[in-house]
DNA sequence: GAAAAAAAATGAACTAGTTTAAGACTTTTA
DNA sequence: TAAAAGTCTTAAACTAGTTCATTTTTTTTC
C-alpha cells in the first residue's frame, strides 16, 4: 500500500523492533490522530491530563516545567522521528507539570490512552516494541540522570553539542541553557569560552 | 507448590503486571541464578561485560562510576525487592562503566542474557512485564534526571529522604552525598542544617 | 576490648555559577 | 520598514558548593 511520508516515517521507526503484516500496519495507522502545531502554540500545558504520546514528524518542540519562581527547566527537545509526551500523566491520567511548546511549526501523529491500550490487545507485538523502546530510552535517561550532578556545566555542554549536533543549531541560546540547567548569561560564557579554544 | 522465600518475592514482584500459571512459575524460576555476596564484595566491576540482571531479595547495594579523578557518583542504592544491573552492558554486551558493591551481606537472584532472551521466547507475556517495569523505572528517571540541574543540593537531599526513608537510614552519609552529587563536608553540613530547623 | 581504620564535624580560603543591570544585536510583527 | 520584543553579551557583586586541613566520633578488626 501507499503511505503518506509521515506513516511511512513512523514504519520504519516501528520497524526497527518488530516487523508487522500489511494488515496491522493498517490497523495501527488507523489508530493515530493527526496534529499540526504553529511555532509557540501549545501541544499541552500544566495541569491538563496528558491525552496522547506523541511521535514528530515534522519541526522541533521543548518539553518543560517552571519552578515555583516561574524559571523553565526543558527536559527534552522533540524532532523529527522522536517519541515524546508525559509518559507519567498519560499512564496514571493524573494532571501533568509539563508544558510542550513547539519551538517551529510541527507536525506529529498521536495516539490516545484507549488506543493504546487497544493496540496491545489488537497487536500483542506491541507489547515487545514499547518493551525495547522504553529500554532504550531508560538506558539513556540513567546516563543523563548523572549528568546533572557529575559533571560541570561546560562539560554537560560539551556532551550536549557532541550528541545533538542537529539540535544544537535549531534551538535559542537560552533554550539550550534552559536544558544545561544553567542561567543565558552563564551560558554565553561557556560559549564564548569554548569557541576561543 | 511450595517455593522459597525469595522466589515468592521476586514471584510477587512480577505478578503485580502480569499472571503466571504454576507452570510459568517453574519454568521462570529455572531460569534464575542464586547469588550471595558479603559486605563490601563487588557484584561487578568496571570493565567487566554485565552477565546478569539481579533482582534482590536481601541485603543492599550500591551502583556506582568513578570518573577521572577517581571519586565516586552513585547512581542508586538496590534494596530488597528492587532490580539492579547494568542494562547498558547487559543488552550490548560491551564493558561496563559500573561497578556495584555490597553495603550489607545480600542475596539476589540473577537472570543471565541468554535466558533474558529465551523468557522472551517461552513466555512472551514476559514482553509485556518488562514493558511495564521499564515504563516505570523511565518515568521515576525522567523525573530525575531534572534533579541535578533544578535542585539545590539541599532539595535533592530533602526530596531523597521523603522518597526513600528505609534507605537514608541503612547507608553512610558519605555515600549518600556521592548519591546527591555533592562533597562530604557539604552533606555534613546541610544534615546539621536541617536537623537544627 | 584495644588498636586501627573509616566516617563525621568544623572552619577558613577558594571557585563555579547566579543575580542584577545595562547596552548591542536580531527577529517578529503591524 | 519602523517599532517592539526578544536574545545575546559583558561586567561587578554575590552565594552555593568545593578544597584542604584538623579534630572528634563511630565502626571494624584481630
Amino acid at each position: 500500500m501507499n503511505y503518506k511520508e509521515s506513516h511511512k516515517l513512523l514504519l520504519r521507526n516501528v520497524s526497527r523492533f518488530i516487523n508487522l503484516t500489511e494488515l496491522e500496519k493498517q490497523k495501527y495507522i488507523s489508530l493515530l490522530t493527526e496534529i499540526k502545531v504553529e511555532k509557540k502554540d501549545f501541544l499541552m500545558q500544566a495541569g491538563e491530563i496528558t491525552k496522547y504520546e506523541y511521535f514528530i514528524t515534522k519541526g522541533c518542540l521543548k518539553v518543560y516545567t517552571l519552578d515555583e519562581e516561574g524559571a523553565p527547566h526543558i527536559s527534552m527537545f522533540a524532532i523529527e522521528d522522536y517519541w515524546t509526551g508525559d509518559l507519567s500523566s498519560f499512564m496514571t491520567k493524573e494532571p501533568s507539570r509539563y508544558y510542550i511548546k513547539a519551538t517551529e511549526h510541527s507536525e506529529l501523529l498521536g495516539i490516545s490512552r484507549e488506543n493504546y491500550d487497544l493496540l496491545f490487545r489488537e497487536i500483542p507485538k506491541f507489547e515487545r516494541f514499547y518493551r525495547i523502546l522504553y529500554q532504550k530510552s531508560l538506558i539513556s535517561y540513567i546516563r543523563r540522570s548523572n549528568y546533572g550532578i557529575s559533571l560541570t556545566a561546560e562539560e554537560r555542554y560539551l556532551e550536549f553539542k557532541k550528541k545533538y549536533p542537529q539540535i544544537v543549531s535549531r534551538i535559542t541560546q537560552k533554550d539550550l541553557a534552559a536544558y544545561i540547567g544553567i542561567t543565558p548569561e552563564f551560558m554565553s560564557k561557556i560559549i564564548t569560552k569554548v569557541n576561543r579554544m
